[in-house]
DNA sequence: TGAATTTGAGAAATCGATTTCCTAAATGTG
DNA sequence: CACATTTAGGAAATCGATTTCTCAAATTCA
């Protein structure tokens, strides 16, 4: 049997209220009685039952992270993981445990998340957009239970989520480009539809308005984000009248199938054209030229998500709505020449498990 | 305040004994009770408290994961969530929780480990190879806390384990190049020292040696895992007097390269030169040709690291020691022309968090 | 010195389930 | 019909902490 607060106090000479005192700094025990039982606790390895101390406390100590959870996800979505760690991370640093809730289907969030709450089994939750739902959100509104969802929701609701700002990423791309010096700049890969594209669009498109540069129709090609189209893109592009001298492409994948076409058409980069993409995938390490880039920097975006949610369980009175982070410019070779890069060293992913 | 079982035993007009006798199907309860409070459970949305009720039976329904986690871990390792998910998914269908618990160095582990173990935490834990250590097995064996790590251990150790096997790789690998009628096969990549390429690399020679199919030493490239130098590699063995007509490659990454050495040659794939790798990344679904690969399938390894643990939970008598799982070929262009080609259908990352 | 106040620590209730008796009623048996 | 045997369900202890209330001892103050 483990050593129980009663066995501490037999061996201490003192009433388990002591004890439990002692442990939780209560200011009515003096010094020396504090020694004295901690020296025992020590003595005996002992240490408090958690389940007993929440059970009593009505806490869990624990946040659940909800989200869409398939074989493969990395796959789908690395971005993910990432997340997770930052949560992970902040929670750890306050003793709170991290628990994975998977779905297999947006169906089955509700129910899931009915459970958690009536359950308790939780004290907060964090939603992965994966696993967002209009009727999910109502119900976290209506129960008052603390929580935070990972991305925006795509629809009007008073749920408190957390987000990366896309307009700013647009800006942030279009004015790095404009301090190297290029003036004729595209934008190349989305589909008009995608609201993430077109605020990344809209933001590079204020810079270049503020900076009284102009952005020909043609300099906007849309398609969809693989590489072989980016490819074909990226080859209109090359054969306007007016060349660009740099490009801004919607994601790693998109840029991959650009980088080919400049190749082919024996171009130099950044010399005779530069570019720029979102996002950081791993597949942008072994580019050649490694891609500047502009990244969520979802780990620092789990973290303040952990860190808002905890300040809304201590103070449940707390009303903050939304919060959205700023993304980060990672200069690589595409836009700088080498030697002024400051890349950050990338990591190749490890074979073993 | 939330409905407990006293509420509802009031309100059915039973005992609280009664109402936790029908929860856990005491068979000494008659259909007619257990209907009757069944109804009387559900019409107060009666939900058990389950901190009251792991505290009195003594478990926790929860799975300690531990592993080394980092902002960005999901570039160094794709793998991790993966197995992440598959121990999700066989722990949820049994009603346990999986709780991560991360360390940034490895001399956290063992002190990490001890708190779980002896705060009761979790009832079993599983460790990813990043945590492992000497110090860690010990304790894991002298407690007798019901345990696996993921990975073969790189010491001796009386400890549980689960690994893939990587001379089995190695003769897939080799099986499946001699099926498509390819004699002349190259090894690419890794370097001497390292066990698990020596161990695919001596699979790949068992099915040569049982073939009678000769592989001339300069055949066999070390070299370190990045394209640049699987670039040169490859064109070594592009100009040996023998030419290959396939290549075995450490893995994606060495691919790559050594796809962009078979281009610039202008060689056709697979008809002049077949190529397989090991692992399967995102990276292998924008390549060109997509290769064909020997993959760990991590998720399945998930999957049967919690059912081991979890059937160790309920039979502690069990005298499980290791575990191998067996990789899996996915055959793409790389090793078949198109059209026989059974490719799985690569999915893109989504640039959505 | 005696009264008032502060301090230190214990007794007992509590949290919400489970589980072990135990008993009254129902049923079966000779 | 009397007695034995099931059957159904309740009373109460329990798990290991926390917390409130209480009180004796120590200290302060007039």
């Amino acid at each position: 049997m483990a050593v129980t607060i009663k066995d501490v106090a037999r061996e201490a000479n003192v009433s388990p209220s002591t004890v439990s005192k002692v442990m939780n700094h209560s200011p009515s025990i003096p010094e020396r009685t504090v020694k004295h039982v901690q020296e025992v606790m020590e003595r005996l390895h002992y240490f408090p039952n958690l389940q007993a101390r929440n059970f009593v406390r009505k806490t869990t100590r624990n946040i659940a992270f909800v989200t869409r959870l398939e074989p493969h996800i990395a796959f789908a979505n690395p971005h993910m993981f990432d997340i997770l760690c930052g949560v992970q991370e902040v929670l750890a640093r306050k003793d709170y445990n991290l628990s994975i809730v998977g779905i297999h289907d947006l169906s089955e969030s509700m129910a899931t998340v009915e459970r958690i709450i009536a359950q308790k089994s939780a004290d907060g939750i964090v939603v992965h957009g994966s696993a967002t739902t209009r009727d999910l959100t109502n119900l976290l509104i209506e129960s008052k239970f603390p929580h935070i969802l990972i991305g925006k929701p795509n629809f009007e609701s008073q749920v408190c989520w957390i987000d990366t700002n896309n307009f700013i990423s647009g800006q942030i791309a279009a004015r790095h480009l404009c301090e190297c010096g290029f003036k004729k700049i595209a934008f190349l890969g989305g589909t008009r539809e995608d609201k993430i594209f077109t605020q990344r669009l809209n933001g590079f498109l204020s810079v270049m308005a503020e900076k009284g540069l102009n952005v020909p129709d043609e300099f906007i090609q849309y398609g969809d984000t693989s590489s072989e189209c980016s490819f074909g893109l990226m080859n209109k592009l090359l054969a306007c009248s007016v060349r660009p001298d740099a490009v801004i492409c919607e994601d790693n994948t998109v840029a991959f199938g650009a980088i080919r076409s400049i190749h082919q058409h024996s171009l130099k980069m950044p010399e005779d054209i530069a570019l720029i993409c979102f996002d950081n995938y791993p597949l942008s390490e072994i580019m050649d030229p490694m891609p500047t880039v502009v990244d969520i920097n979802v780990n620092d975006m789990g973290m303040q998500a952990a860190t808002l949610l905890l300040r809304k369980i201590k103070n449940p009175e707390l009303q903050v709505q939304t919060f959205t982070t700023l993304p980060v410019l990672k200069i690589r070779s595409s836009t700088r020449p080498c030697g002024t890069a400051s890349a950050a060293p990338g990591k190749k992913p490890a074979k073993n498990i």
